[in-house]
DNA sequence: GTCTATAATTTGATAGAC
DNA sequence: GTCTATCAAATTATAGAC
């Protein structure tokens, strides 16, 4: 499964053929039907591997009730963290999104992007009412700011290469919470 | 064009077939040949239209040689403000470019990036040399993050909603510059 | 400039021998 | 658990009539 993972990041979800998935394997495309019932099924099992991973993490961050700027600063953190291990994963939900969100069967990619916009959402906004936040930011447009920059890292983020993740999540984190500028505005 | 553009947004290119296009032009794929030699020309051209305009817009903020500083906001607004007139093109771009990107004939797109990422790091660097940007940030790693916020915006982004792309530009140049932070570091 | 008809290939998936 | 063999469907693209 790992395995086609990886392939289906490469190449994009409909682009990967059964064939090559079993090829790379070492077997013929005929007996990889003997591990799956259908190509739908191993994508599945990536990607909701992925979600529920990602979702019990945020929950625990969330569960520990810390105030809510720590808590999106560790919430910026699983997020960078997730790059390494979920890689193709991410990869395959950026690129193949709009394919796959069409497949009644991954009604639940929708549900859970839902879920984790909640969380986020959430947190932004207590951080406003805290006086922690700027109160003048839009809270669902800065989640997904964040979300965005946080999920597309994976296009160009290459593992062991010169910024490892932690240093990519502080360097977004101080830039989110601080910002560009240096002085005064100009 | 226009119109197989806009299949090719919301199937992907690969989902998309010569026949559904044809359909929806009101012909049949069979004399859809006589518009267009193959399926990658009718995607060749949306994307190479995209990218001419959108550096020859880059170059022109640039070429007036403003300070590094607002010459990266005007930058920003061209980014989001491409997002309506290309926003087919720029969603095949973000859905298809790791399969695009394997094929020969769409070299140029990788090309394009390299040229739009010195534009970008140059002005950063700039703004750094020149004390209007923090000096401990990385250049090359804040052009993606500022790249990535802008460009992913288009999967959420609908003409005619509650937001505009005026107004998106300005709450990401004001939070890119100035941090979602409210008072002192916690 | 569109249609009909079809070629050539590829694809996801199955059946049954070993 | 893998292989051989193959099916049924779909796909890009072409040829020639109208």
């Amino acid at each position: 499964m790992k395995l086609a993972a990886e392939i289906f990041a490469r190449k994009g979800f409909q682009a990967t053929t059964v064939r090559e998935i079993a090829t790379e394997a070492g077997i013929l495309s005929g007996s990889l039907y003997h591990h799956f019932d259908s190509k739908e099924t191993i994508v599945d099992e990536v990607l909701s591997t992925f979600l529920d991973d990602l979702i019990s993490r945020y929950r625990a961050v969330i569960e520990k009730g810390g105030k809510p700027r720590p808590t999106l600063t560790e919430m910026v953190r699983i997020g960078f963290g997730s790059l390494e291990p979920h890689r193709a994963a991410i990869t395959v939900m950026q690129n193949d999104w709009s394919y796959l969100r069409q497949i009644e069967r991954f009604d639940y990619l929708v549900k859970a992007e839902h879920v984790v916009e909640r969380m986020w959402v959430d947190q932004i906004k207590r951080g406003q009412a805290e006086g922690q936040l700027r109160a003048d930011i839009d809270p669902k447009l800065t989640y997904r700011m964040i979300r965005d920059a946080i999920w597309v890292a994976v296009r160009w983020f290459r593992p062991g290469g010169r910024l490892g993740t932690a240093h990519l999540a502080d360097h977004y984190i101080s830039v989110l919470f601080d910002g560009l500028a240096a002085g005064e505005p100009v």
